[in-house]
DNA sequence: TATACAATTAGATAATTAACTAATTAGATG
DNA sequence: CATCTAATTAGTTAATTATCTAATTGTATA
């Protein structure tokens, strides 16, 4: 489940040592020895919290003869800390009842001046909003084109966000920050869940 | 100091009954009972969670007769989660030994030239850059302009920020949000630590 | 004042977990 | 192969914490 995952997340972030690994680990790479050092910790610790961290896809391994050097995951540290707020916003306005044409005049008249605006005629993407409740349109716009339940390769997906825009990759991103899609051994699928099809957009 | 609260947070997010506490709370206010029936709860149960998220700031309370509806503070929601990340990157960079002048050049020309950009030659502020690492220039300069250790009442940082533009509102939030400055009892500080003056950008 | 209702506090229990030491594994090198 | 080094695993302990039930507090209202 979604939830989980955000929730694991911030076990993750929640314990000073981890969170001062972290910021070691922004400096640059670092092994265990070292954090063990500078933490005052000792190597078993480093171990213990490293393997919370790699749950979380927050580091990243690299091993050099008998050394193991650690990285920060710079993408999941980031987009991780959108997904609780995503996941909050968005559930809530999924869960109200009896919509499907619920959503409000104001908001659907924002979404039809966002896919005039930011989509050519042809149907090709001008540019990715900067602002987040538009920018959320136009992904979902995308999304929506995707089939539910097929299972993409990275390939495949660029190929698709391809027709839109030639950032595939910046996008490619989005899909998986704002949780339209999650990606497990390289293999990118549609989120299952329909809640974003039918939530309020933020503030 | 700053990393327990940064952390607190985390802790206050890392347990699915309260995220689903606050998915509820986002689709609006709801009491102790329901909170409890919802989410297949005893009341006390809910009171101890509701006693967390108090202490990290993520909802507000109001009583009516004998009951206690509870709301999201969509503030303190969505500024905590810029807040590890900016802590995590911001003194990964501090950190970095001799420095004083060793900003990178390249560093150095961009915020020059934001500065030139986003200020009028009278020193006002056109408005605030969209794009992260620009604002976080913008604030910086602002904030330098704060003195050191002062207390600050809302209406003066009000009256500090007026002078610059006018939303100051908006401003005020982003000083905080971004940890310039910290708020206790309705009084506004600047951050004591000296590292947001010397970071690298994000990315 | 007595009664009703909602929420909190007290107190208990079970689960989780951060930390340590000591033993083990994994990899490289003389 | 013997040895060194770095990291992991095992096993322990103490602290934290999610949850419950039962008792208590706080706020109306008959």
């Amino acid at each position: 489940m979604q939830l989980d995952k955000v929730v694991n997340y911030h076990k993750a972030l929640a314990d000073t040592t981890r969170m001062r690994m972290l910021i070691l680990l922004a400096d640059g790479e670092h092994n265990g020895g070292e954090l063990a050092e500078k933490l005052c910790i000792s190597p078993a610790t480093v171990t213990h919290h490293a393997a919370k961290l790699r749950e979380a896809s927050l580091i990243n391994e690299r091993r050099d003869k008998n050394t193991i050097y650690f990285t920060l995951n710079d993408y999941f540290v980031k987009s991780g800390s959108t997904a609780a707020v995503d996941l909050i916003y968005r559930n809530a306005a999924g869960v109200k009842e009896g919509d499907g044409d619920g959503m409000e005049d104001k908001n659907k008249r924002l979404k039809d001046s966002v896919v005039k605006n930011f989509f050519t005629s042809e149907g090709k993407l001008k540019h990715v909003p900067a602002q987040l409740k538009k920018k959320l349109i136009v992904l979902e716009e995308l999304v929506l084109q995707l089939e539910k339940g097929r299972k993409y390769t990275e390939r495949e997906l660029n190929a698709f966000i391809g027709q839109f825009h030639e950032d595939y990759a910046t996008i490619r991103r989005e899909f998986i920050m704002h949780q339209f899609m999650f990606r497990e051994n390289e293999i990118y699928e549609l989120n299952p869940s329909e809640l974003w099809a039918k939530w309020e957009v933020l503030s």
